[in-house]
DNA sequence: CTGAAAGCGCTTACAG
DNA sequence: CTGAAAGCGCTTACAG
């Protein structure tokens, strides 16, 4: 393939103003107009006014460039999704967590970058592209636990956090959870407090920790259960509705599901509904996530609610204390029932 | 607020390798080095193997803020939506352009940064952002006119360009649009040539060029019609539920709909089966996109299609055109008719 | 084909 | 408080 050049040679836009435009207009040294631009110590009140002045005139803005070479740091963050990206779309998880990075990293003066790693050669692109130093660190979000831009990211130094326990990782990968082993035994106990008697699961994909720990969540309430009552999701919606579908011709008798995503919890209700149950009365169906699509479905949905906003304040954290050269650490967030009427 | 510092004082990463660590254990200079990076030209064999060696074994990678303060270039482009950040997520039309856009500019390696700006803040701080020379272009996506954006990245000078044709913007604006005036034509004359007969319209908003131009297809085939057919929503599914709803009650004869988004068709098809209406038997519904949703409704939508791949393509192709210099320019595709279940 | 050198636009000790 | 100077890591004419 040609790969035409990207010259500028024929572009007609003028120059950018330099820190010496500026310095000359202000009638000052360049180190000068760099104390202002980088929090006015160390100025007089008069060298302060006129560099103002001369940005203002000039139209001044910092070469990023110039400046990153110096300082060694970007000034921005990745927010890598390393999913399919129609995942991105469909999942409202993704969301509460980018408008969350966002936001807290925003607090820092910090961009956020959100990049798609759907395909190997994405990856590829995209590992080069973040070793050419053009973020101080990146935050990673996947379900799956193989996610081969881990081990690149691990490879090329760049500190990292993960969002979800890493299945397969040890102590040198820093990372984020809710715990998903408690919130799923919250919602099994609270079904069978309500009286249910046969409560099937809808779990995710065994190599994800949703799928692990909350299917023990599941078993550290129940005990053994009937390996018929266990279904395997891969966190979509479609899914959701086929799992529910075998559950229903599996075991006839249930009469509790405990749907380990809110999105799967949304197919399963259809699936129900399409074979003629009424939910909560003939089946309550539990969901995970706490997220919007919990209070757009009829009935709202009963769930365990993931701390969106403090998994995500606490990640950037973790990522600046990496950056700044802190060890790496593991944090878990609890999680919460939150009753509406599905169960 | 205060900003903690951002800084690598107690950091043990080990020191990057610059050139100079790749030439010495090459044994060529700097130069050669680079060469050999930027193509390979007027590079011997022997000189050309032993520095690809030596970068293997150091594990350079170039520092991308060196090399653009050079080059002028960043090597990367933004993708900016410029709408609430649930929207990225909710229309797949996005999703659509943001995949088209990546792997098109992919082929050019030029990575692809995405940027939601739903607030003013956000909007700040991308404008400075861009203007620091992270980016060499951006493709702005946005549904309404108004975005305030557009007129932040025409002050700055950097090159971009839009999706859709921008009201209220002359001949100095580059963008790339469908042609949803004739698509609309397309659909409402499919609409009437199967024999239906009082056609109502869902249509945008009015400050987007889909709400004016959809809506002008409409009465370029029906002339003027009982304006108790038109109702405006707002692309969202809740609205085409909303003004199917109202329709319905305006307009009780009615035979046929045109929603001018497949996304609030999807809302339209669920009124109408709430209303105990067959779909097409008793109202036949159009829509508009083919998006992605278009295969997965009850019936199947008959839409139009709007080609997201060429959308996407030309606007890259400007966007590259822009960068080395060239003037602005217009770009109108056209767009199909796709015959479904629903109409 | 190759090296020495200038220069991209900044920040930051260092003197004063 | 301020300026002159070194240096960040590259690319690219320019000689040879």
């Amino acid at each position: 393939m040609t790969v035409p050049e990207l010259n500028r040679s024929r572009s007609t836009r003028p120059p950018r103003p330099t820190m010496d435009d500026v310095a000359a207009v202000a009638g000052v040294s360049r180190g000068t107009v760099s104390r202002v631009l980088n929090g006015g110590r160390n100025v007089s009140g008069p060298a302060l006014e006129a560099v103002e002045r001369a940005i203002r005139k000039t139209g001044y803005v910092v070469n990023q460039h110039a400046r990153s070479l110096v300082t060694q740091r970007a000034g921005s963050v990745a927010f890598i999704l390393s999913e399919p990206q129609d995942r991105l779309f469909e999942d409202p998880n993704f969301n509460n967590l980018l408008r969350g990075c966002t936001q807290s990293l925003a607090g820092y003066d910090i961009t956020t970058l959100l990049t798609v790693a759907a395909t190997a050669e994405d990856r590829k692109r995209i590992g080069r592209w973040l070793t050419a130093g053009h973020v101080d660190g990146a935050l990673l979000v996947s379900t799956h636990q193989g996610s081969p831009l881990l081990d690149e990211l691990k490879g090329r130094g760049l500190p990292f956090v993960l969002c979800g326990r890493p299945i397969g990782h040890g102590r040198d990968v820093s990372y984020v959870a809710a715990d998903d082993r408690d919130g799923a035994r919250q919602m099994v106990g609270y079904l069978r407090s309500r009286g249910h008697r046969t409560i099937g699961v809808i779990t995710g994909p065994p190599d994800t920790p949703g799928g692990v720990d909350r299917l023990a969540g599941y078993h550290d309430v129940l005990g053994e259960t009937d390996p018929r009552l266990v279904v395997t999701g891969d966190y979509t919606q479609a899914a959701g509705e086929a799992a529910m579908a075998e559950l229903l011709r599996q075991a006839p008798d249930l009469d509790a599901v405990f749907v380990c995503s809110d999105l799967m919890a949304v197919g399963a209700i259809a699936a129900l509904q399409r074979a003629g149950k009424r939910v909560p009365e003939d089946i309550a169906v539990g969901g995970f996530d706490d997220s919007r699509l919990a209070v757009t479905t009829t009935p709202r949905l009963t769930t365990i609610r993931q701390p969106w906003e403090r998994l995500s304040s606490e990640m950037v954290r973790l990522l600046l204390a990496l950056i700044s050269g802190d060890e790496h650490a593991a944090v878990i967030l609890p999680t919460d029932l939150v009753v509406r009427d599905s169960a």
